[in-house]
Parts: C-alpha cells; sequence; structure tokens
DNA sequence: GTCTATACTAGGATAGAC
DNA sequence: GTCTATCCTAGTATAGAC
C-alpha cells in the first residue's frame, strides 16, 4: 500500500473520531497494515498522521474550493458550484470535518496553525468573490465568514440532531447567504 | 467538595477538552478530589461524569434561554437578550461546547440523545419567539436553526481561527438573523 | 516494507484502610 | 467521603526477524 493511499483513509478517520479519539490500533485495523509498517510511514507516529492530513486537505481545499473560485465565472455560478462539491465533500453532513476533530482537546494544539491557514485561504477565497460580485471589502470578508460559520455549524448541529437535511439546506443557501447576506 | 460544585468543574473540562480529552486523572487535578473519591460520586465513571453534566446544561439551557425566551416581551427584544447570555455563557466564543465536545467519536455515542434534547429545546423556544413575531413555522423553525448553526459554527471557526471578533459579530447579529433572515 | 513480539505509559476502575 | 495502593486494559512506540 502506498503511502498515498493512506492519507485519504487517515482522513476519514480524523473526521469521525477527532484526534484523540484515533489510536494506533484503528489505524492498523482501517488500513490493514500492522502497527510497524505504520511507523515505518510515520516515524513521528499520530501527530505525523495528522499533519500530513492536514497538508493533504490544505491542498484539496487549493483544487477544490479555491482555485475554482478564483477561476473566471459568474460569482453566483462559482459560489453554487462550491456549495455542490462541499455537499459532496461532507457527504451531505453525515461526514464530520477536520476543522473540528483537530481542533478539541490540547493534544490537537500542534495543528491550530496548520487548521487556521486552510481554513483562512478558503474564506479569501469566498471574499474574493463576493468583492468581485460588488460587495466592499469588509462586508465581503464578514459574509465569507458567515459562510465557513454556516458550513461548520451546520455540521456540528446536523450531527447532533442526527437530520441532515439541515445541512442540505444550508449548503443550498450558500450563495445567497455570501451574496445578499440571506440564509 | 459538594457534588454540585463538581458539575461546573466537569462541564468546563468537557467543553474544553471533549470527551475522550478528559481523563480522571484531569478531572482528579482539578477538582482536587482522588481517583476513589470521584468514583464514589460518580460509580458509574467517566460516562456519569458527563451524562450529569449534559443534565445540568439541559436546565441551564431551560433557565437562562427557554424560559426568558417564553416569558412575555417583544420578541426582537428576547432574543437580544438571548444573545446577551450567550456571549458570557460561551466566554465570547473562547469556551467551547459541549455539542462539539460530547458529539465526536464514538465514545461519545452514549451522549447523542441528550445533546440532541438540550439543543432541540433550546431551537423551539427560538422558534416559537419567531413565531410570535409573525414568521410562519416553517421558515421559523428554519430560521432558529439557523440561530443555533451560527452559534456553534461561531465557536468552531473562532477557535480555528483564534479571532473572537467573529463570535461577537455573530452574536450581536443574532437578533436579526432570527427575525429577518439577516446575519 | 511488513510482520511478531515486546516494552512502557497512561487511562479506567476497584479494594480496603481511615 | 477521602485516601493509598493496586489491577487491568488500551494506547504509544520500538526491536529485530523475514
Amino acid at each position: 500500500m502506498e503511502k498515498v493511499e493512506l492519507i485519504p483513509e487517515l482522513l476519514e478517520l480524523f473526521r469521525e473520531h477527532g484526534y484523540e479519539g484515533v489510536s494506533i490500533a484503528h489505524v492498523s485495523k482501517a488500513t490493514g497494515l500492522g502497527k510497524s509498517s505504520l511507523y515505518h510511514h510515520f516515524p513521528e507516529g499520530k501527530e505525523q498522521m495528522a499533519k500530513e492530513v492536514l497538508e493533504y486537505i490544505h491542498s484539496a481545499v487549493d483544487q477544490y474550493f479555491v482555485l475554482p473560485l478564483k477561476a473566471e465565472g459568474e460569482p453566483l455560478e462559482k459560489l453554487a458550484q462550491m456549495a455542490q462539491v462541499v455537499e459532496t465533500f461532507y457527504d451531505c453532513g453525515r461526514k464530520g470535518c477536520l476543522v473540528d476533530g483537530l481542533t478539541i482537546g490540547e493534544a490537537s494544539e500542534p495543528f491550530q496553525n496548520q487548521v487556521a491557514q486552510f481554513l483562512d485561504a478558503w474564506i479569501d477565497a469566498i471574499a474574493a468573490v463576493a468583492v468581485e460580485a460588488g460587495l466592499n471589502k469588509k462586508l465581503a470578508r464578514e459574509r465569507a465568514e458567515s459562510a465557513l460559520i454556516a458550513i461548520q455549524g451546520g455540521l456540528v448541529v446536523a450531527r447532533a440532531l442526527r437530520n441532515y437535511q439541515i445541512f442540505k439546506r444550508v449548503v443550498k443557501n450558500l450563495p445567497r447567504l455570501v451574496l445578499e447576506g440571506r440564509y
């Protein structure tokens, strides 16, 4: 098994169970590799696993969210497409999020910078689209923040109530939230 | 130390570290009680601790959020007061939330029902105020859900970016979010 | 690169004295 | 009701063979 195939597997584990909820034994079972093989690929253990997952996520966010938003296109249309990808990525809200799983607890402290980085990059890209659509900079940033708040909050509330329709509604309204300020 | 004084201490621990992030040793240190004393108060161990914290939170939500919203008063005014209490309760977003901490990971499964219950009670109370203000039932429910989504998402994003102004803005806009649908 | 075996630590929980 | 001492399991990590 190539290391590059390991990372998406680890991503699923971390976003489902959070950092402290994932044990090497879990990873071993999920990947089919023995503990020693895992330490061969990740000599610094679980912390390194999380860090490499975050690098992977950062580049995925760039590829699937940031770059398409920066491409040519109608603002509303680009946001609608982003919403589509968000829905898929989070499996309609069932999947949970790294922002959540990797910021809770003191064991998660080493990841805070990386999490903040990709989140900020995403917010910036949305804000740029809002500016493109005619909003002033300050308002654009606020709306972009609100979009991420809606996504993250939608994941938390949908999971807590086990009602994934809620997440679908949130995602569907994302373009309007950014461009009109409506939910 | 009375049991009733232990619960708020436990609440702080769980919302800061999440369920799996809290160890009995942590609890012992934070409360000053030895492990055996803790098991005297909570014979079923950590799981019981979390459950009693959730009971405590449920009654706190009733007392501080649900009842005031059900009392006589202007809808906008009642929501503004709720926002005030939310800001205090979460210490301007610094404190983290049980909905988060007690729904991540499989070890948290026993708490899902309790979490869903108090969250739902809170949403219902907000929706009732929205109906009072003239919104139809379906829209009122959606706006109330959006309010909780904004609170939870605000906590997650503010913590991740370590920018607590974001949470303050979210909270300040809560009444408008519910009654006008604006952020 | 993967395995088995093993060391070591931390976490959850209990027994029994005071 | 609290303590010390102890048990057991699960978790992290490493050694060394193949």
